[in-house]
DNA sequence: CTCTTGCTTCGACATCTTTCAATATTGTAG
DNA sequence: CTACAATATTGAAAGATGTCGAAGCAAGAG
């Protein structure tokens, strides 16, 4: 089957994930690295209307709100989430593009071949 | 803790996403949360046999070698890969139901984002 | 057996994360 | 303007993570 004999090192070119593309991806990855933050993601795209208020958040988790707060903005910084303020209240809503990217990223490397270089 | 009053917000009962799943999945998630082991995952997978031995993977980052050691332990034990011994060498490849199955979670994520005029 | 090579584990340290209480900000109502 | 309600920001403490050098283990060669 496999035969990288020979020599064992040749070091491996470049994989197709380049450097900084590793680096803008692997912050959105690590931004779903934490069940609170999954979860809100999750709540959020799951509204019918796409669209939630930080206050029907806030109360479903064991956590203060400065806390959700913090992890409300890590969601946006890594592109997952928009919010918009009406009023008091402010509002999150899930960004398709980024969800999306990363499920090209997964699925190409379950296919095994080239990775969507987006 | 968080106990807001019932002004504004029905509490928002359960997201789709149970707290032991998002446990879970956010171990998978956070294990891609890193640049380093984003490439990693990415020249494995992108190597025409499936599987690439640790000594081609090592020389391709600035890093010393019981740090990518490291890293691909976190990646076997999120289930994104495999390794197996053979003679000296170890080689890694990838378990695409791990990749699949987070890639599913994504998709629905921006599918469940229905547009309603209304 | 001993030596060498490939890889993993251990111990330590600096940095980053999660979390909270306190405080600030923004918008609405009186 | 004052008061209040909803979010965000700040600052600090506890814990997790990334990294390295040193040591350990497994397998092949001599």
């Amino acid at each position: 089957m496999s035969k990288q004999e020979a020599s064992c090192c040749e070091p491996l070119s470049e994989g197709p994930l380049a450097e900084q593309q590793a680096a803008e991806l692997s912050t959105m990855f690590k931004a779903l690295g934490d069940p609170v933050r999954l979860r809100l993601l999750s709540m959020i795209a799951s509204q019918p209307d796409g669209e939630v208020c930080v206050c029907e958040l806030t109360p479903a988790f064991d956590l203060s709100q400065p806390t959700i707060s913090h992890h409300l903005k890590l969601l946006r910084q890594a592109g997952l989430v928009d919010s918009e303020r009406r009023g008091t209240w402010v509002y999150y809503r899930v960004r398709p593009e980024t969800t999306d990217r990363m499920a090209a990223v997964l699925s190409s490397v379950s296919s095994e071949r080239r990775v969507v270089t987006a």
